[in-house]
DNA sequence: CCATCAATCGAACGAACGTTCGATCGCATT
DNA sequence: AATGCGATCGAACGTTCGTTCGATTGATGG
């Protein structure tokens, strides 16, 4: 066992013809998953992944310090779980938001304001996928940056499109804009702090704004130095 | 004795009418420490700072794990004297650069191409000033912080100048626009390899001019939505 | 009423870590 | 030749870590 939890994330592991009333002490087995892997998100954004001690987080969950290894088989993949998580949320809700718009610079909007809304409403979470992003290794690792590829394939699909159909002739690089968008996005854990501030929905209008001006604005003929 | 080893860089510490040939081992003890910092440098680099085992270091500097400790008191200073080291040279570099240069334009291009140029000549050291500044605790935090805050008033000065001077009526946030040129700055680790693809100039110019056109093109009318 | 099984826990294990201790070596001054 | 000292090292110490073991609990199904 060891990666199916993963999707039975709504249904419960007991046989459908049970009563669906809690059982165990607190909640279904994904509800305390979820619990545990929400202590464990707060404790590795805190003091980063290997800093943070299984005693912490059990501590921080609730539970015993053998208690944990029946959720996950190891501290490895207790961090795959939060990332591979927090990615596919992200992912998903872009692709869903995505549907409704086909302009592309609404989809690069939209693209920016699920990102910064995702981080404002999950900010331990999304610290965590930016800064251990080379914590995980082997079989993990490449199933984390195989989410990681779609996610910046699209990004990347749109702003070429942007580039294309609304600057044809731009001399501004569309992958150091790329880049410098994921830069931006990335760093917001350094310093945004949704209930101090810009509520998310004016923040990302704010980059948005920055960036398509960013590549759009850039001369067509060579005005490089 | 603790950090006054800093302010000697350049100058060996024995009595300046001694033979100032070399008479230990290899070099003088500066030039033993900077060869030692720069093996933990890239060994940080590699693993991350909690990762990154003693051993390790001591493996790829070529002395031994006691013998180290004669360097520096403490792993936590051994990452101090880096950190320190290198946010000095970034932030020294940049105000001897700015002192020829006076319109706010050029000083942010001599900013984003003193900083990229800085990075592909030491990407180990930039990239675990990126990534472990969380790293430090008490006095050794404080005192980086201090640099850190610095470089970034710096900046952020020759933002709002450019605000100022060359966009007054313009509807973007100068304190988003700064922190989203760190953001773009400071993710550079994550994908930019001077040897493959394009050079650090070229790179900085075309950082420089999205991120100008990003705040000089907004519109003055309030066409936020 | 008994057998089963998932869930939980206290206790412990082996490994790896940062750091220290005591001794040795080699040069420089007396 | 003797002395002092900076530099270096092998070996060890104490701590913390992730993980495992064995036992207990409590609800479930026959």
């Amino acid at each position: 066992m060891a990666v199916d939890e993963i999707e039975r994330s709504f249904e419960s592991a007991q046989p459908a013809d049970s009563v669906p009333q809690p059982l165990e002490g607190r909640g279904t087995f994904d509800e305390r998953l979820n619990r545990i892997l929400n202590a464990a998100t707060v404790v590795i954004a805190r003091v980063g992944y290997e800093k943070a001690s299984m005693r912490q987080v059990v501590r921080e969950a609730g539970v015993s310090l053998a208690g944990i290894y029946h959720y996950f088989e190891s501290k490895e993949k207790m961090l795959f779980l939060i990332q591979f998580r927090t990615f596919n949320a992200l992912l998903n809700g872009l692709r869903e938001k995505l549907h409704d718009c086909s302009d592309p610079l609404d989809q690069l909007r939209v693209m920016v304001r699920n990102h910064v809304g995702y981080f404002a409403a999950n900010m331990a979470a999304l610290k965590v996928c930016s800064h251990e992003l080379d914590s995980l290794s082997g079989q993990s690792y490449e199933e984390t940056l195989a989410i990681r590829r779609q996610y910046f394939e699209l990004v990347r699909g749109i702003v070429d499109r942007v580039h294309e159909q609304h600057a044809p002739g731009s001399s501004a690089d569309r992958h150091v804009a790329t880049m410098s968008l994921f830069g931006t996005l990335n760093w917001m854990y350094r310093w945004y702090d949704p209930k101090r501030g810009r509520s998310p929905t004016v923040l990302a209008s704010q980059i948005s704004s920055q960036f398509l001006h960013g590549i759009l604005g850039a001369p067509a003929a060579s005005e490089t130095e």
